[in-house]
RNA sequence: GACUUGUUAGCUCAGCUGGUAGAGCACAUCCCUUUUAAGGAUGGGGUCCAGGGUUCGAACCCCUGACAAGUCACCA
């Protein structure tokens, strides 16, 4: 494979070549010992400069400001940047001063990973700084980074800001983008502090299948693949719901997973084909107990995370301190609409829905006529956490029946700024019941639902050995991560968001005009512009891109002859 | 899936009514021992997203396509 290289990676490479001839490795394979961090160096020298008098620090290179005999340059670790002081005699204290005058103002590239040992000082115009009296090339680097400055107003020129550019070179922007970074040392934060929390518990953190045999435990497309071995189709799971109720009739009392899910859906701000859920399975509750542990946990993890629980999205303030107002859904729906749908059939609810301007369609039951009202009309006005209630049975077929009112089900979802962050169930734990409810699920798709639930027919057998009550939560880890960062794009808290294929590299290669008219000059040698465009018989626009194709690739050149552009080979 | 906008140097962006490509940073060469987004001087660097069309002439106008972003639709 031939590369085209722009002119700075050429000369990067250059570079390379000219390291290696004086004998440095570009890519030393020895550990190097580090003793010291920007960050810690920052915070702690002033009130203890002894212990900055001989310190080993590494990291990339990210801005050289070469004075003659003396530099300064960035230098840039996990923890962020430090100021370095070079100076030449210091550095090279013989008669040989190529470290300084060839390695380090020549050589060196911004990007490039480097060692530093020396001591801490602070400069005439107050800066904290490392003087350094040793200096070692840990990593050449071939590609010129983007170049993002920052001012003393904090103002940042050049930003590298192109989100296709951000989301397919992520690494770049991570190097680059500070605040990016911030983002992604808080998802894993938050997720440790989840972690622990339910590790206080006592509730134990498990692995269930990611490809399975029958997608369930969620109503969505999933992505299919194939077991060449079993010669079988297999799901990637959608939920892994079925699996951990599985493991709560095998005993454990609580169980918990972060899992990839995969939904075979549309990309947009909010949804990636996989996206992470933490689900979490409790004996002996329900989904009353459910709601306080909930909401327990969003404090813990707003107060050790973000140490406050009032939350800045968008324009919205939340505020994430329990308890949580508690609202059943036909009671939001009569507050937001006037209509109070409980105990409508179909007939009555589509009537409803045409009154209130919403769009039916014949595949919607019940459950799927009152979520679309509360979707609709309800749902927007949630900013502050509330948790929704009591949703229709025929919506939740792994929900267990409502204690007081068979047509619901002991189900909530969690919502915040008007949009649906969790959804919690008392587990629905009787086998006939579940096996019925998964034949209606079986009806709705015969009627033309698509993401109606298969048939698990293990999972009912699970259920028959007998399972403790039982209350389980779902919760989106990415959309949670959006609003304690305030980022309004999914794709600003996943490292590496889906993306279509980039294009393909350019060819170097000639095309079949160019090669007609590479021909027309081989034979003829030196042509008239115009009397080579007529011969070669291409319209106007392709003798334009071939003759520049040819320039470019150095094949040939245009010369004006008086006043004659004459074309020659090279 | 629909609509809107965008795609020009390594990065951020200009580019007039269509007349052969511009800036800042970065890069290269030279000068400079405490500077700080940007010291000074000089210079190099382009498949103007791709393909086709109109035109004497296209980065610019027209058509088709690719990719992205935003809005909407769809989506427990």
């Amino acid at each position: 494979m031939s590369r085209v290289f722009s002119e700075q990676e050429q000369v990067r490479r250059d570079t390379l070549k000219k390291i290696t001839a004086l004998g440095i490795d570009a890519y030393p394979a020895a550990k190097y010992e580090v003793n010291a961090n920007a960050k810690d160096i920052k915070a702690n020298y002033e009130r203890n400069k002894l212990d900055y008098k001989n310190i080993s620090i590494a990291g990339r290179l990210m801005g050289k400001r070469i004075m003659g005999k003396a530099s300064f340059a960035e230098l840039k670790d996990s923890t962020g940047r430090i100021q370095i002081y070079i100076s030449r005699d210091e550095i090279c204290p013989t008669e040989d001063k190529t470290l300084y005058n060839e390695v380090f103002k020549k050589l060196l590239d911004i990007g490039d990973f480097i060692g530093v040992k020396g001591y801490v000082f602070t400069t005439q115009v107050g800066e904290i700084s490392i003087h350094v009296t040793e200096l070692t090339l840990l990593s050449k680097s071939l590609k010129p980074l983007p170049i993002v400055k920052e001012d003393a107003e904090g103002k940042v020129h050049d930003a590298f800001t192109d989100p296709e550019l951000r989301y397919r070179r992520r690494y770049v922007d991570l190097v680059v983008n500070d605040h990016v970074k911030d983002v992604f040392i808080k998802r894993s934060k938050i997720i440790s502090s989840m972690r622990s929390f339910f590790n206080n518990y006592g509730y134990l953190e498990v692995e269930t299948p990611i490809l399975q045999p029958i997608p369930g435990g969620a109503a969505a497309r999933p992505f299919k693949t194939h077991h060449n071995a079993l010669d079988m189709p297999l799901y990637l799971r959608i939920a892994n719901e079925l699996y951990l109720k599985r493991l709560i009739v095998g005993g454990f009392d609580g169980v918990y997973e972060f899992a990839k899910d995969f939904r075979n859906e549309g990309m947009d701000r909010t949804h990636n084909p996989e996206f992470t859920v933490m689900e979490i399975y409790v004996a002996y509750k329900d989904y009353h107990w459910m709601m306080e542990f909930t909401e327990k946990m969003l404090e813990h993890v707003t107060t050790e995370v973000l140490g406050s629980n009032e939350v800045t999205f968008a324009e919205n303030k939340i505020n994430f301190k329990a308890p949580y107002a508690r609202v059943p859904i036909l009671e939001a729906i009569k507050t937001h609409t006037g209509f109070d749908v409980a105990g409508m059939k179909e007939a009555e609810l589509r009537e409803v829905c045409k009154k209130l301007d919403i769009e039916t369609d014949e595949s919607m039951g019940v459950g799927k006529l009152i979520d679309e009202i509360f979707g609709e009309k309800c749902e927007h006005h949630y900013i502050q956490p509330t948790f929704i209630t009591d949703y229709p049975k025929e919506m939740s077929p792994l929900c267990k029946k409502h204690r007081d009112n068979p047509e619901l089900t002991e189900r909530f979802e969690l919502m915040i700024n008007g949009k649906e962050l969790a959804n919690a169930y008392t587990e629905l734990n009787d086998p006939i019941d579940q096996l019925e409810r998964f034949q209606d699920q079986l009806k709705l798709s015969e009627k033309g639902d698509d993401e109606a639930m298969f048939i698990d027919m293990d999972f009912v057998r699970a259920l028959e050995y007998g399972m403790p009550p039982t209350s389980g939560m779902g919760i989106g880890i990415d959309r949670l991560v959006m609003f304690l960062t305030n980022q309004q794009s999914i794709q600003e808290v996943l490292f590496f968001p889906q993306m279509k294929p980039e294009k393909k590299a350019p060819t170097v290669e000639l095309n079949d005009n160019e090669k007609l008219v590479l021909e027309i000059l081989k034979k003829e040698g030196s042509l008239e512009l115009s009397f080579l465009k007529e011969k070669s018989g291409l319209s106007n626009k392709q003798w334009d891109k071939t003759i520049k194709g040819l320039t470019k690739n150095k094949l040939a050149q245009v010369s004006k002859v008086d006043e004659n552009l004459m074309i020659d080979l090279i």
